[in-house]
Order: structure tokens, then sequence, then C-alpha cells
DNA sequence: TGTTGTAACTTTGTATCACAAAGGAATCAA
DNA sequence: TTGATTCCTTTGTGATACAAAGTTACAACA
């Protein structure tokens, strides 16, 4: 259990964990063709800029890679996740799956109840 | 279900996901009586510095209250959860759910594989 | 043939944040 | 009483998120 060692939120890889990327990461693992820059904008929710950003340091942590073709107007990049990428990905989601159960242990409530346990009530 | 208007990611609360306050929070919520900043600082593995930091931010946030006897050497901060932190954690671990789930349906895996769908399998 | 428009990103500027080193504040030990 | 110790806070710095402005190339029209 070495990955216990550390603490469990240092396994919370940075490049993963925020929100934004988060998004792009589930969306892309989906797609082993990968995602063109506009589709990811917009089903994630981001704008062109904060798109370009995150998708920098994604690639700079090989989660994924950019396949830019054509310049310009008709330029086109499609983004796709590395086979490191989702290697990192399922870590990653090994480790919030035990970070979400350490919770709910702490809180004596199991993950079934956690609708009916929040204030108002999620139909 | 207005919860999935807004993309799922914002739903998951700024001041909560990080992972040092992740780390708090979950320590915080299985002490009904509160934690003394000392015991909460090694228990999470953070500085003292780091963990009056997102202790200020957590409490702006209104998720903890700070306790504060006595003053110099002899101090002792008692950190508690407030019944709206304990509220907000508790939609916040909702959206975990929802987003870990949402990624392991997008790789086709359920969580009870993700451990030995991970490169070195975990014992 | 310019020149105006537009699509698809990138870069830049700013405001926020995480972190640890340095800084109180009170007490204790000699 | 002064130097060490405990328990935090503040400060300084480097990283980050975001969107506004910029860039590049093509397209359509006068």
């Amino acid at each position: 259990m070495e990955i216990l060692d550390k603490p469990l939120w240092n396994e919370l890889e940075k490049s993963i964990h925020e929100p934004a990327r988060l998004a792009i990461v589930t969306r892309l693992c989906a797609e082993k063709a990968g995602l063109g820059f506009q589709d990811l904008k917009s089903e994630c929710g981001l704008t062109d800029g904060n798109l370009s950003r995150h998708l920098k340091v994604l690639e700079e942590a090989s989660i994924i890679h950019l396949d830019k073709v054509g310049k310009g107007r008709k330029s086109h990049t499609c983004v796709k996740l590395t086979p490191d990428g989702r290697e990192a990905f399922l870590r990653y989601l090994y480790s919030l799956e035990k970070v979400l159960h350490g919770a709910l242990d702490a809180l004596e409530i199991n993950s079934h109840d956690l609708p009916s346990a929040l204030p108002l009530a999620v139909s």
C-alpha cells in the first residue's frame, strides 16, 4: 500500500485536478480519435484563451498531444489523450475514489445515501 | 436537476477542491469537537504558514470556525467545521462522485475494476 | 487587387493563490 | 533577564487562471 505512505492528497495530480482540465481530460478519454479545439471548447464551456492555456499545461505534462493541421483560418487542432495521459488519469481517478470514500467513511454515510443527505435533496 | 445546468465542474467548490483544504475538511468532518492547529498540521502534512493560510481561506468561506484560546506560547486554536461547511462539503462530495462516475462511464470501466486497470496494480 | 471580414487559435496583462521563510507574541528555563 | 521554545501570522515570491487583445492565414467582395 505504498500509495498511502504519502498523504493521499499529494496523489491528486495537479495538472489533472484543476476543474477545467478535469473536464477536458474526462471529455477526451471517451474519444480515442481525439477532439477538435472548438468542440472541446464548447463542450467544456471554456473561452479560447483559457482552453489554449490549459491544453498547454496538459501537453507539457505529456497528458495530451496536440495535432495542428493547417494554418490561419483553416487550421484545425486535434486534441488527443496520450497513453501516458490515460494512465495518469486512471491513477488520478483511483486516488479520487479513495479520497471520496475516505470522506464518506469519516462522515459515516455511504455513497448511496449521499443525495438524500444533501440539504436540498436533488431529484 | 438544476445542479446539472451549469457544467458539472463549476460545482466543485474551489475553497474545498484544493488538495490541502480537501485534506483539512475531510479530517475535520470526523471531529465534531474540532481539532487543534498542531494536530491538523501534522495529520495533513502541512507547514505552519501553509495551514494558517488555508484555514483563513476556509474561514472566509464560512466553512470552518476558529476558536483561539490564550495567547503566545500557550495559545491553542481549535478548528471546527461549521454547519454550512459540512453542508458545502456534502455537496462537494456529491459533485465529486458525479465527476468520478462520469469519467468511469466514459472509460467504460466500473469503479470495482479500477485498481486492476492501473499500470502497476496496487496491492 | 486591395481591403474587409472571419475563423482558429496564442500571447499578454492582471489578479489571485500556494508556499515557505521570516516575523511576532507569550511563556519557560537557567 | 535573556535566550530558547511554542504557536501561530505575515510577507515575499513564483506559479496559475482567466479573458482581452493580438496574430495568422484564408475568403469574399468591390
